[in-house]
RNA sequence: GGCGGGGUUCCGGAGCGGUCAAACGGGCGCGGCUGUAAACCGCGUGGCUCUGCCUUCGCAGGUUCGAAUCCUGCCCCCGCCA
């Protein structure tokens, strides 16, 4: 058996490093190689746990991260248990952040929730064996008592260790109950469900290592943990997220993934290659985004946006995008296909500020500003300033382009 | 429980009886330049039936010809003391 036993631990040694490629963190040192090890010795995949608070609806390619290495571990046989916060996101969750969040009605929870879980399935293998999705509304919906064991394994000064905890209170900001109790509840999810590795991002490392004490406090095997980078958003600096508005959505069309990723700082290219595609497709795009400036650049970008939307989309729909993009942005001309708006006469004039408004969700003021200032044009020239009403005639048949990327084909109603 | 400080437009942050839809910075939008990058320049950034009107400065009242600015009550946040 000794040699069986070699060739285990050499292959639980080898995957473990694979499996920690591109993390930032991956402890306690051994810990991964280890539950690689008994996972295979015992003839059991291994469980390994993400938790997503629903308090947003869409998944972005912040998520995408994590997910995708979530992915490699179901790649390598074992199984992923997404755990749908609906409970915890009614705590809110302060990391990485310096105020408290709002709550959501648990009607918004179930309808995050419910197209979290389908989104995921882009990147997760769906297959039952390899993945199972939970509710921590399942086991946090404790009576008193339980609450009371959970919070009795935790002090005080352990949570306040917390760097964000530790500056709020340095600056004098308010820290809720509730804000400290988020870490015990999730810990306590590590317990509900057996986990044997818990990933997240680095913002989530105090969080995931507490899950391990409380787990040693239920008498529970520690389960190991991962933290993966934390992607920057569109704008090139902060965190991905949506309240920022800055975020790339799994769900986003091609043409507007591929335009988003056109827009990302050239600074941020390497990190978005490096942190969503490598681990999937191997590194073969590397190093061009280096080459000195602009050209090569442009085209680093342009294949990264491609590579987003084959993968997420369809390379067919990577093509198209990228089509989309060139024709629109680069050469200027209307996209191929333009959605309609009719319009009522009054008197023989149209009033655009009224019109732009209602195709495109914008207040009537902005409308009458961005006709102002040169950023309306119907047909061929731009409107002037003042230029609110014009004849029908003018307007029946033409397209209307709002801002750079706004178009309707006008008709008469 | 006591004393003190504070709640302003997306964010930070001025304003402290009229000239305030509210300085300034950030963000964002539009235009220029361009690679829908960066840098840089200009304009804009509550709403509307738009040379004016309406709504907004924690909430509710009040004083005044007139309040974000003064008064009263309430709610919330922060600090010190207990």
């Amino acid at each position: 058996m000794p040699n069986a036993d070699d060739g285990a631990a050499e292959a639980a040694a080898e995957l473990s490093s694979r499996l920690a490629s591109g993390a930032v963190d991956s402890l306690p040192e051994g810990g991964l190689e280890q539950k690689l090890l008994s996972a295979s010795r015992e003839g059991r995949p291994l469980r390994v746990k993400l938790g997503i608070d629903p308090t947003a609806p869409d998944i972005h390619l912040g998520h995408a991260v994590v997910l995708g290495k979530l992915r490699e571990f179901q790649d390598a046989g074992h199984r992923v248990v997404l755990i749908i916060g609906d409970y915890t996101a009614r705590v809110g969750d302060p990391s990485g952040r310096s105020e408290q969040r709002p709550m959501l009605s648990e009607a918004e929870i179930d309808a995050n929730a419910a197209t979290f879980q389908e989104q995921a399935l882009k990147i997760l293998d769906g297959d039952p064996g390899r993945l199972e999705v939970r509710r921590n509304s399942e086991w946090l919906d404790m009576p008193m008592a339980d609450l009371l064991r959970l919070v009795g394994t935790t002090t005080a000064a352990q949570l306040l260790e917390r760097e964000d905890f530790a500056k709020r209170m340095a600056s004098g900001q308010s820290i809720s109950i509730l804000e400290l109790l988020y870490p015990l509840l999730q810990g306590y999810d590590s317990v509900a469900i057996d986990a044997d590795v818990e990933l997240g991002g680095t913002d989530q490392k105090f969080n995931l290592l507490l899950g391990r004490d409380i787990q040693r406090a239920y008498g529970r095997p520690e389960q190991a943990i991962m933290t993966m980078p934390i992607l920057v958003g569109t704008d090139g600096r902060r965190k991905m997220s949506k309240s920022l508005r800055n975020e790339i959505g799994i769900t986003d069309s091609p043409q507007e993934m591929y335009g988003k990723t056109m827009a990302v700082p050239d600074e941020a290219m390497a990190e978005y290659r490096r942190l969503l595609l490598d681990p999937r497709f191997g590194e073969h795009e590397r190093g061009q985004n280096g080459e000195v400036e602009g050209r090569s650049a442009r085209d680093a970008k342009r294949a990264l946006a491609r590579d987003l939307v084959a993968w997420l989309h369809s390379p067919e729909e990577a093509t198209a995008a990228e089509r989309h993009f060139d024709r629109v942005f680069v050469e200027h001309q209307l996209p191929e296909e333009i959605e309609e708006s009719t319009f009522a006469s009054d008197g023989g004039l149209v009033h655009l500020p009224g019109l732009i408004a209602e195709a495109f969700g914008v207040s009537r003021s902005e409308a009458r500003r961005l006709i102002d200032q040169g950023g309306v044009t119907l047909g061929e020239k731009a409107l002037e300033a003042g230029e609110h009403d014009v004849p029908s005639e003018r307007a029946d048949g033409q397209v209307l382009k709002v801002g750079r990327r706004r178009f309707r084909r006008l008709r008469a109603g």
